[in-house]
DNA sequence: AGTTTCGGCGCC
DNA sequence: AAAGGGCGCCGAAACT
């Protein structure tokens, strides 16, 4: 019995599929079946599939309630093979793949189109010219060949797998939506915000405080014109060079307390109010499109709904079904932790394979027990900062933590020099690419240091300087490792859930919602620690590292905290 | 008039 | 106290 079949799509509608055996080559006939879900029904056991596009696929597997154990999303490797090696401006899509190993006109890959309000439509149509089964294993054996190329192939392996696992995770929980109660957002709304006032007007909290703010200044200003609101500032005598919150609050001024309360209360207007309620809540679910890799580092994106920045105040309205929980489950201290097992610190690794907070346990080491100060001399360290106390803390780090501090230090420098860096398990950080017509043909290619002033940055990077570059990939190691990590673990997770009502609902970087009958929740509690020990394991192989979660079964999102 | 960028802020 | 990484979203401003 062979463990993975290859499925491609036909013109027509039906669908070929075929079993691979070692190497990606065929190891039995081609077979034809009318539609994906009556393949893949017919071949329940099957344990992975390897296909074009799971965003193509699975989507309309899952409308027929098929589900799949694994599979291989030959685009998605593609993507991740080419930026390990140093190609990651070139084409992804599997045709371009074919072209390429046939020495052919690589083809442009399609334009991305964004979501609508409430579609069900996978972010990727399909495209219209399909790859036939042949030229589909041709690429995929071919791709076998390149990760026994990199680095670790083992890790490259875990990588590309954890990553199409991490695909039907979120094709499953872009299927189930998350249980949203109208009702209460609703009544959130009104208590926030007042009565809405016909025409789409603001609401009557928000006219009342613009009022007030008015009254402050002594004429009409609009609070969310930035423009506006800093002349009102400037005819005060106050020079402001912008209308920054943290700005705002250094100020001596009685518009400052009314202002401050309407751009918070503005944005929950603007960004998750009445309109996005009508626009992306259905049938008691936030369906929300999540996309699996998303960004460079590897984290998730959602594309419409702003479903990774959902303000706590309307979390009161995820409310679980009648006689259902949420399981709630939040990574403590993920980076850091990630850090330890990366950097092999023996001194990071020891305090962070305690459960305990590990801020506290840094600031016993190295900061007298000031653990504010310790979380942010570590934050410091991840993010890079370049100024204020979080330099003079990273320096007590560094004496405690050498190999740590190192260990992003040394990324900063490859990434300011243009040279590749690289997460544990290989998704690699592009370098910069020269701006222009010839981008395509440029992009790529390493940047000597004293190239860099002009160049751009690829998109996704906030500046062009070196320094900037430095900062991103010293993040980069660390978060994208998180990343690989949390990959690990939801294709654990969902596993276990595989076999009880329990459906993951939502993701967020370091924190996972699964929504469950409540007399499953404990075994859910149960299954998140064996899947983070399994993905720690499984990630960074045999280290002292833990990595605990803070869970709370909960009928209420808000609840959790 | 339609499209892109900016400013600001939500989450991690 | 000051401002370091990643995103998405909105309306306004700036552009074509």
């Amino acid at each position: 019995m062979t463990d993975r079949w290859a499925l491609a799509p036909a013109e027509d509608g039906g669908v070929e599929i075929a079993p691979l055996g070692p190497g990606g080559l065929f190891a039995g006939p081609v077979r034809r079946a009318a539609d994906p879900a009556e393949a893949v029904r017919g071949l329940p056991d099957v344990p992975r599939w390897v296909w074009r596009s799971t965003a193509e696929t699975y989507p309309r597997l899952l409308a027929t309630g098929v589900r799949v154990e694994r599979c291989y999303d030959v685009e998605d490797a593609e993507t991740l093979l080419l930026g390990h090696e140093g190609r990651s401006g070139e084409p992804r899509s599997a045709a371009a793949a074919l072209a390429r190993l046939h020495g052919g006109p690589v083809p442009p890959d399609p334009p991305q189109r964004s979501a609508e309000p409430g579609s069900q439509s996978p972010l990727f149509e399909p495209q219209s010219v399909h790859l036939p089964l042949t030229d589909l294993v041709e690429v995929y054996a071919d791709q076998q060949r390149r990760h026994d190329a990199t680095a670790h192939p083992d890790r490259m392996r875990l990588l590309t797998a954890a990553e199409s696992a991490g695909m039907l995770v979120a094709a499953e929980m872009n299927r189930s939506g998350l249980p949203w109660s109208a009702d209460v957002h609703r009544r959130v709304l009104h208590e926030l915000l007042g009565d809405r006032y016909a025409g789409g007007g603001e609401p009557r909290r928000l006219a009342e405080l613009a009022d007030e703010v008015s009254a402050a200044f002594g004429r009409r200003v609009r609070p969310d014109l930035p423009a506006d609101v800093v002349k009102a500032f400037a005819q005060d005598g106050i020079k402001l060079k912008s209308t920054r919150r943290w700005e705002i609050e250094t100020v001596d001024h009685p518009a400052v307390k009314p202002l401050i309360e309407y751009k918070k209360l503005y944005r929950i207007w603007v960004a998750h109010g009445w309109s996005w309620l009508q626009d992306w809540v259905r049938e008691g679910r936030f369906r929300p499109e999540f996309q699996a890799g998303g960004t460079v580092t590897g984290r998730w994106v959602t594309n419409g709904g702003g479903a990774l920045q959902i303000p706590k105040v309307i979390r009161r309205a995820v409310v679980a079904d009648p006689g259902w929980r949420l399981v709630v489950a939040d990574a403590d201290q993920m980076e850091p932790r990630v850090l330890a097992a990366i950097s092999r610190d023996p001194g990071l690794m020891e305090v962070a394979g305690r459960e305990s907070d590990l801020y506290q346990s840094v600031s016993e080491r190295a900061f007298s027990g000031d653990r504010a100060q310790a979380k942010l001399a570590v934050l410091g360290a991840v993010y890079g900062q370049t100024s204020g106390d979080g330099l003079k803390n990273l320096a007590a780090l560094r004496r405690r933590f050498p190999r740590a501090v190192a260990y992003v230090d040394d990324a900063a420098r490859a990434g300011e020099e243009g040279r590749l860096v690289r997460t544990w398990l290989g998704r690699t950080c592009p370098p910069a690419v020269r701006t222009g017509d010839d981008a395509s043909e440029e992009a790529g290619i390493p940047l000597a240091e004293d190239e860099s002033e002009d160049r751009q940055w690829v998109p996704g990077y906030a500046s062009s300087n070196a320094r900037a570059r430095g900062r991103f990939a010293r993040n980069f190691v660390v978060q994208g490792s998180a990343a690989d990590w949390t990959l690990l673990l939801l294709a654990a997770l969902r596993q276990a859930c595989a076999d009880m009502a329990a459906e993951l609902v939502f993701f967020q970087h370091d924190e996972v919602i699964v929504h469950c009958p409540e007399d499953e929740a404990e075994t859910v509690v149960t299954a998140i620690r064996e899947a983070s020990d399994l993905a720690g394991r499984l990630t960074f192989g045999e280290t002292p590292v833990r990595f605990p979660f803070t869970t709370a079964v909960v009928e209420c999102y808000a609840d959790a905290k």
